[in-house]
DNA sequence: TCATTAAATTGTT
DNA sequence: AACAATTTAATGA
């Protein structure tokens, strides 16, 4: 991974959001940042953790999933390399109602909630990014919702891939993604052999290229609306 | 650098 | 779920 050695101040700098703030802002912003390595497996928070930090992900992959009471696992999305997340709990102050667990190795960026909620009340351009950044969440669960209703897992993994893709929460994610099809396979809710075919489907149709251990996308547009 | 082996991932049933 | 084939990573000469 090159994104492995860029240290943390770089990444926030990097972030869609750190250009529309000022530079004193992004100055406390670099000083109440800190980082943590989550191991694969591990969680990064879970159901029912008080909302104390919003946090990205620098490099690396992760997982927002739930337990059912049964306990049967269900994943919501994943959130790769630039993603952005935690913003909904700390705004409506409640407590997590999602497990967030590493898929491999990642290393996650922690902004104590007291910052964010000082960006929220001194920066316009941050409220600009937020209001974005949930409108785009709300577009991939609205098609979560669709293809939920339909039973075609071709177009499952179509538009689970297309959400992770999605520039406005992922805007400095490479068109490629280092993921085994069984690990995509726990993102998309189907199994590792109709992941398997699903991914070829729609290599064929020219949507994407599956290699060994890796995916990249060619037309995320087509993909979204497969 | 090359060959061998183990581990991970993929393709198929 | 099980099995075989393929690719990558690790090891040592």
């Amino acid at each position: 991974m090159t994104n492995a050695k860029i240290p943390l101040a770089e990444a926030l700098a990097r972030t869609q959001w750190a250009a529309v703030l000022t530079p004193a802002q992004m100055e406390r912003v670099q000083l109440d940042a800190s980082e943590r390595i989550v191991k694969a497996g591990a969680h990064v928070c879970t159901r029912g953790d008080p909302p104390d930090y919003w946090l990205g992900v620098i490099d690396g992959l992760l997982k927002m999933s739930s337990v059912s009471h049964d306990g049967k696992a269900i994943t919501f999305t994943g959130m790769l390399t630039g993603g952005w997340f935690g913003e909904g709990s700390i705004l409506k102050n409640e407590m997590r109602r999602y497990d967030v667990v590493a898929l491999r190795d990642t290393r996650v960026a922690f902004i104590p909630k007291q910052t964010f909620q000082w960006l929220l009340h001194s920066s316009f351009g941050f409220n600009h990014f937020l209001l974005n950044q949930l409108n785009a969440r709300l577009g991939v669960f609205v098609s979560l919702v669709e293809y939920d209703r339909m039973l075609d897992a071709d177009a499952r993994v179509a538009r689970c891939v297309a959400a992770l893709f999605d520039p406005q929460l992922h805007p400095q994610g490479e068109p490629r993604l280092t993921i085994s099809q069984e690990e995509l396979g726990y993102l998309c809710s189907t199994s590792r052999q109709r992941t398997n075919q699903a991914l070829r489907v729609l290599e064929n149709a020219g949507l994407i290229k599956a290699d060994y251990g890796e995916i990249t996308i060619l037309d995320l547009e087509q993909l979204r609306n497969f």
